[in-house]
DNA sequence: TTGTAGGCGTTATCAA
DNA sequence: TTGATAACGCCTACAA
């Protein structure tokens, strides 16, 4: 199929490739209401579409976006099979078609940045989830476009954060276990990184614990990985050591319903056994059975915010280009949790 | 940061900007080894990061390519919440990027076709899941880049087509369930769309009943959308309305979720009451209790494999274009299927 | 209000 | 083996 390019449509319309240019770019006043209808006349029937490429050469604008996905421990996927990032997609997505973006979706590999991409590609500007090396932030920074970060707690004022109060997440999670009766609470977590926010939740959790005048017990903390299997091994753990703890705090869904797997295999039920809470809100949350109970935080419309910031930012609607935004979050009680007098 | 150009390596370097563009496209034969050696040099002093807009504009390959997914139904939302999507992506993802491909993700908005996508971004090639109108395909060939459709059984053999043999699939499944003893087994389903892989799934159970000598009840078939809601509400209604039933089969790992989910609340349970298989094998069936037993399909390597094909294609190292590509499923026995004496 | 022309960073065609 | 130089399609002063 032989491309249509401004020329055609000049020349159709009788005009100049600027006037096209100008009708292209919505530079309304700049042409005559009467050459505005020819080129857009022209336009249709030659069924123009402009080339990205050359307008990226010629202005430095691509309508493009990074989305940066944290991988599997092995480097080797994308953590999309985690619903948590594929939620997120989800709203980022949806949001940047509807403002004529596009979107690139990545990993980064490891020992590699992330400033050939945005190089080479000309991003208008990126959104990263979960947290990377410093290293990895000053050279964003070098690029020089504006960049939203999901879930950091990368101190800069330079970066757009979006995120949620995780702490007192971790807190509302913690207190909720410890108003329905349960004073012997593990805490299953991935690791416990500096800047990340499983860091928060557990904060939040030994908090809750100190406001209750309970004794923190590190032997109750279960710190492995973000995944399921992890959640898994603890549940095995706890169902063959632990007999004395009767609820677990779980720093992500997906942990829990690994530490729901790991208990069931030792015949321990959820949540007669044992209570559970999970973090996230992930759609699996309440089609698992038993509906988990947990903190919910609006995922996917996190993705639709997190576009809109980085938009706005980009086209120079915000003041200021920084902001950090904390979105509000929910215990979201369902059949995990039992009660007990 | 001031862009590094071809010009600033050449200069460096001492020779012409073509020999930089030479040694760039690994044109290896084309400049002597001291050139080569000394514009190595200047690119790594330089730190130079190739503009891939320049090089689509003049050598129309832009190492970009479309993935598309298929919508919610009330197109909003791209439907990556199905992680049989994501699965696919993340593998999708994983190749692309040791081929040094990019990977611009989007669904298609109805009555909007693909090609404005593709020839804005000048596409190398794309890779379509899911189905759509007549009208789509017929586009998308205008645009003469290589395609690989997943699930699809579009006719043409312009496409490259890679998918399983959902009607097997489909009689496996119903054939687990006539040898572990029932006879009186439901099919719950997605809307039967004619060149779907539904349709043929469809096919394969009527298939097996059909050598079973077992009569076809219509009634038997709960047609909705391939969603867990819709799971959910054909559950209640075989929990309330059709005692006699004592096996389901679903066409797909979440419609099966929903089901059980469905089946739970007028307190029947998976296996006991009702046994139940899914298909596809989604990551969360093994996690889901009772853990599912389903048709399985290496999603994620199907993606691997989908990227490869498109490759191959696109740098031509396949003679004929075009192919058909069956992989293998398997049934996966685990946990919610029952045997009835 | 409209048109001309130079430039964006690469590739590719030809001569040298 | 190298190096000018003309595309590629679009944007944008600047001039008319």
């Amino acid at each position: 199929m032989k491309r249509i390019t401004m020329k055609d449509v000049a020349l159709k319309a009788g005009v100049s490739t600027a006037a096209v240019s100008y009708v292209l770019n919505g530079k309304e006043g700049k042409v005559s209401e009467t050459t505005l209808l020819k080129i857009q006349q022209a336009m249709a029937e030659l069924n123009y579409i402009p080339d990205y490429s050359a307008r990226s050469l010629a202005s430095n604008r691509s309508n493009l976006i990074g989305v940066v996905i944290p991988q599997t421990e092995d480097q080797a996927q994308l953590l999309l099979e985690n619903p948590f990032y594929s939620d997120l997609v989800c709203g980022i997505e949806s949001q940047l078609r509807l403002k004529n973006y596009h979107l690139i979706l990545s990993g980064v590999d490891k020992d590699k940045g992330y400033l050939d991409v945005s190089m080479q590609r000309n991003l208008d500007g990126a959104i990263i989830m979960g947290i990377y090396q410093e290293g990895f932030y000053e050279e964003l920074k070098k690029v020089d476009i504006p960049i939203v970060l999901v879930d950091s707690y990368i101190e800069d004022a330079y970066f757009t954060t979006l995120g949620i109060d995780d702490e007192h997440g971790g807190k509302m999670a913690t207190e909720h276990l410890l108003e329905s009766g349960h004073t012997n609470i593990a805490l299953v977590t991935g690791a416990i990184r500096k800047g990340g926010v499983i860091e928060k939740r557990y904060a939040g959790y030994r908090q809750a614990l100190r406001e209750a005048n309970i004794f923190y017990n590190p032997d109750n903390v279960f710190e492995g990985s973000v995944s399921y299997e992890y959640g898994v091994e603890a549940g095995r753990l706890i169902a063959q050591d632990h007999p004395h703890i009767t609820a677990v705090c779980a720093t992500s869904d997906m942990v829990a319903i690994g530490v729901i797997n790991g208990l069931n295999e030792f015949g321990k039920r959820v949540p007669d056994d044992i209570s559970i809470i999970g973090f996230d809100d992930i759609s699996y949350a309440k089609t698992f059975i038993p509906h988990l109970t947990t903190i919910g935080q609006h995922i996917s419309s996190r993705g639709v915010m997190a576009a809109q910031l980085l938009i706005e930012a980009i086209e120079g609607k915000r003041e200021s280009k920084q902001s950090n935004i904390v979105l509000p979050i929910e215990l979201i009680k369902r059949d995990s949790v039992k009660v007990i007098p």
